[in-house]
DNA sequence: TCGTAATCGTTGGTGTAGCCAACGATACAG
DNA sequence: CTGTATCGTTGGCTACACCAACGATTACGA
């Protein structure tokens, strides 16, 4: 079977697109033992490094409509993650809160993305993974702001 | 609002399906006049590229579920773009033919498939599309063989 | 040659990701 | 005080990638 049709594999928006396939098959398969998906990854991730805040600061930082977040915060409570609560200051927000296991369950799609990480970019060497990462930075930089 | 959390923003596989997806909205877009999914498109253009043959040549060829071929010929079929005969010589098969409706159609989107390749490359210099695209490619090469 | 395996098109699902509209409640600016 | 904006929440939608199973057909091996 002659390959893929070169209209598709000149395309950089295909390559994008496959690639991103194959990047979300390996992140799966590293979460599946987590029992979490990419969503709960992006929250955990914001609430470790910019403390607690409310779902609508979530959905900012981690790209994620704020009726995701709802969904997505419930299986954090239920499993214990988070912990929401009213705030005080503004009765409109709530308080989200990373729990220790939280913390825990982070470290855990931390250690799994990282070995999804290497799956991912296989046969490169240091420079350019480097190379890669630098040029989608600034590619999502500019699709980010403009 | 401080930025992204660094967790993602150092993962590659983020930067790739956060610009997959960037790069998804804006075919949609590109493809909203034509009336056609990215599946109409990776059809059409195997189609063109190797001539009539089976459903489940073109799912091999354009990385399609044969299911959801099945969906995406009902729709080219309605309007006009290929027709389905029975192979004479392989009666499990249908031979898919592309009809001159069905070039036009492809050869549209072939268009303005080429303008979002701009809008998504941005920033990028020529050589720096060239070393993405090769990267990109070595990497989907890996994958798909791997 | 006969029976088993493999392939084909088709139907009818599943799950994830990214959205949008609307609602009541609350905050804020004029 | 009145309008405008934001917040959490509910309920929906589309696209994309899959999977299981079926009857029909073909290919292959004993």
């Amino acid at each position: 079977m002659e390959g893929i049709p070169e209209r598709l594999a000149a395309k950089p928006s295909w390559l994008i697109t496959q690639l991103a396939t194959h990047a979300r098959r390996l992140s799966a398969a590293g979460h599946e033992d987590a029992r979490a998906g990419a969503y709960h990854y992006r929250i955990l991730a914001a609430l470790r490094e910019f403390g607690a805040q409310s779902q609508a600061d979530l959905g900012r930082r981690g790209n994620l409509d704020r009726s995701d977040v709802v969904a997505a915060l419930n299986e954090l409570a239920a499993s214990g993650c988070i912990e929401r609560t009213p705030d005080p200051a503004d009765r409109r927000r709530n308080l989200v809160r990373l729990t220790d296991a939280g913390v825990d369950q982070l470290h855990r799609m931390d250690r799994s993305l990282d070995r999804v990480q290497d799956e991912l970019l296989g046969p490169l060497s240091a420079d350019e993974r480097a190379t890669l990462t630098g040029l989608l930075t600034r590619l999502l930089a500019h699709h980010r702001t403009s």
